[in-house]
DNA sequence: GATGAATGAGCGTTCATTCAT
DNA sequence: TATGAATGAACGCTCATTCAT
């Protein structure tokens, strides 16, 4: 009986990979706790539930986009950059882990059915939002910026659910090259 | 205990919205008999499993749209009434049966564990970005038709997963309104 | 809608495959009725149960084999015609209706489960037993005979089983010769 | 609720009762843990299917017969004493534990329909057979050995069947009782 | 007599969760 | 904290049987 010495972050790590390839339902707490490296009965004793386990999972992922990812538009950087920068960190998630949008996806498994996860997943959209409008800020004005910033996420969003459905990382390479040259444009008008 | 004739059609549309609800795999076949007024056993009389059930709902709705919306392209009529037309039918299902997200939710939920669904979407998905990239091609080369398609499939495709998570219509408003304008200024440079 | 008629003998005909094959529990009256070439409602026409149906068989296999081969003692041939007979008889059933013992095979699976099959069978193995021993009963005594019967009868019941167990139709010819020499002997010996 | 261990032995144990007494197909996996004190969801921690169940009590009752049966060829004792020796075990099986007629009855049950289960079967009735075929070689020839193990083997397992359907040790007694003596003029014959 | 939709009980199996060790 | 046996409810599915047509 070999003893490991497991902490909350790294089976919320675990689970996440586990959670992106199968999914909410199909996802059981033995393929969370083998993931792990534990047995089913000890994931208790870090999370009182799988929902809550999900929870912590999503509240993990959104707080590394808030300190890597929401903090760009801060950044003392040209516009222009700021752009780039976002789209290759959006890049680096979307890609390295498999290519999948966890948040899209668990929103949709779960809406009407966990409303919990629903209702964490929309404040993290919301900060993305808002994160990409604050750079819309700095070359239009502040209704403009709100509306591109809806139109850019819908279009990322709408790639990245392509490019799963396909497999072809061309619909947000696509996405990502429209969004940087419309915004080259707006800045070359200031 | 009074015996009623129910036949498959019935039961697909019942299904389409259990399964839009619930999902995939939160919807029990005890689930759908209720809403089809049957007892969970009898369900089998006319669909072998719930996948091959799942399988039906899919390709009722790809019928639906073979038949009413995929067609428009090819209807007597002028280019932005075609692309007015979409809009009009796309609406009509995403509001009033939710009918469009139905295949992104499912496609993503079963993505790497029910391949068939996968397959079976993707060709739907197909159809629809050929549909669009033909009106395009009415009015620009074909390899930019494709690109507009694309772009067109994406934003709608986000829109409907931002209106869906946040439970509000006006994304895909947006959406429409962006891409009906898009295609008026490329009809006014002929 | 075919109409064909079907009578209840042709029905145990088919049925008796079936259940040779697959036995009786794992036989569905789906199973039976599709071999019978009618639909499982329609069975229920013609008997009332799963079980009568059964009872039907094994009665109406009783029936051949007493007109076929339990009326083999009485013929006007000599001893020896006789055994050869009986065994003709026997390798023509076990060989040729797909080499099983379907009396034996029920008999076994339903003990304690199903007694009237019991009931059932064990009247044809009386009868069978007689019909050895009334062979014997021509050139020993009456006790010798019942004993040699009972001998006989094992040997064939085992070498059946063995037959079937390892598919290899040796160990009845093997029994058949056996039985058939001791036979010889013991005639001889008068 | 108490909860109270149980271990796999005693589980095989209990199921191998239930399994002779019901079949494999009328046993349901209620019974087999009602049998063995557990809830029917309980015994999957200890079993994968029904089936691997099986495959259990199949393997320990064959690991049994090796322990206790099968070695007694090898033991330094006259040629007699072993077939005395093999009875005496047989019958021990036969009448308190019912053991040895578990294997055909499984094996006809389950024949054409779990291959697994019949190639198990298949290797403990051939363990069996070269076991009866080495004491035999002791005072016959390699080749009678064999065919008289065969017969042996034949008129045992018969007798087994015909004691199950009738409820009469006298079959297998009198089978052993001739084996005996059969074996006794062979070996005065040396 | 044949059909086939409907029933409802039961099956083998899964799984989130509990808890004594 | 880790274990793993046990729980009990639910699941997808099967099937003998019924019965209106």
């Amino acid at each position: 009986m070999p003893i490991q010495k497991t902490d909350a972050q790294s089976i919320i790590k675990s689970a996440l990979n586990v959670f992106l390839e199968k999914g909410y339902h199909k996802t059981s707490m033995n393929d969370l706790a083998k993931e792990a490296g534990l047995l089913k009965g000890s994931l208790y004793h870090h999370f009182a539930s799988k929902e809550e386990l999900m929870k912590a999972v999503i509240e993990s992922l959104h707080e590394y986009y808030r300190r890597e990812i929401f903090v760009i538009p801060k950044l003392p950087i040209p516009p222009l950059s700021k752009v780039k920068a976002l789209i290759v960190a959006s890049e680096e998630v979307f890609y390295d882990q498999r290519g999948g949008n966890f948040m899209t996806n668990i929103a949709l498994e779960t809406l009407n059915v966990v409303p919990d996860f629903t209702l964490m997943i929309r404040r993290f959209f919301k900060d993305w939002l808002e994160c990409i409008a604050a750079v819309y800020r700095e070359v239009v004005s502040d209704k403009e910026a709100l509306a591109l910033a809806r139109q850019t996420m819908a279009e990322i969003e709408g790639a990245v659910v392509m490019m799963e459905l396909f497999d072809e990382p061309k619909y947000l390479k696509e996405a990502h090259k429209r969004i940087y040259q419309r915004y080259e444009e707006l800045a070359n008008q200031i």
